[in-house]
DNA sequence: TATTGTTATACTCTATAACTATA
DNA sequence: TATAGTTATAGAGTATAACAATA
């Protein structure tokens, strides 16, 4: 059962990453959210005005499917849509101060979550793969940096 | 663009993952496989006689995905079902020696993707971040102590 | 002529249920 | 009656292309 390659560190980052998704899709859905919309109220939450297309850069998504994904969103009050006055093919999204109520709770299960999930590390060990994680990912999140993804 | 979430452990191991997965495609893809496939070659090579329920098992993925997956190794003579004599619903499966070639040869392209995907790390950080994978994953992946996925 | 947002369509993947052959 | 494997069908999610409004 010590296959070199199901205890590489590549093959255990891709089952921790599924397993961590797994988890946050369980945790937000007591809220009625998934981890796409939890993305769109803290985007929309960080950043003034962001049109549909600087969004769906963030999210790597495709645009078509950010319409929908809003289109939800606004219907619950969380988010709204309002026109560029600068260029009215836009539109500009901000979250509501319902929406923000929903992205605080959202993040503070998401923690809960995170904090379960990375239990089985001393405290040592998780400042220890947050460093290495930061490391590898921070050139590789272009809005770190002013860009995709 | 400092923020929590977004620069959280649980995210940045969702992205690390995803970003992997990505690359690992790519770089099976050339090979004509894909992670799944590869497993599959895994699984039947380190374990005589596997059934099709029980690799079902193994990758957490439904028996009737199971099928289509085996088929298409079979067709290309990587895998072989056999007909189980003690229980003749059963099928067998066990690799091929051209199986086992195009295992090593898939093998060693992750080897190299992963130490690409890695290389922003210190040796340090790596030996770190993997030490944190097996201990939060291991007990988390059954098979490693007898079970699913 | 190009771009933002939108809609419609086709394709892939998956889950569910039903079938067969064996037990 | 239950199980291993298989097949068929329906649903979710996605990508592609086409369209309207605006630049």
């Amino acid at each position: 059962m010590a296959d070199p390659l199901l205890t590489s560190a590549g093959y255990l980052l891709l089952k921790a990453g599924t397993h961590f998704h797994t988890l946050i899709d369980a945790t937000l859905a007591e809220l009625g959210l998934n981890g796409r919309q939890l993305l769109v109220l803290t985007f929309t939450g960080s950043e003034d005005d962001l049109s549909q297309q600087m969004l769906s850069v963030r999210l790597g998504l495709d645009p078509t499917i950010i319409v929908a994904l809003v289109d939800e969103l606004e219907d619950r009050g969380l988010v709204v849509r309002e026109r560029d006055p600068d260029d009215r093919r836009r539109h500009r999204l901000r979250i509501t101060a319902k929406g923000r109520k929903v992205h605080a709770a959202a993040v503070r299960a998401v923690a809960t979550a995170e904090k379960e999930f990375l239990a089985p590390l001393d405290r040592g060990d998780r400042e220890a793969l947050r460093d290495a994680l930061v490391t590898m990912m921070t050139p590789r999140l272009p809005w770190m940096s002013g860009g995709t993804d």
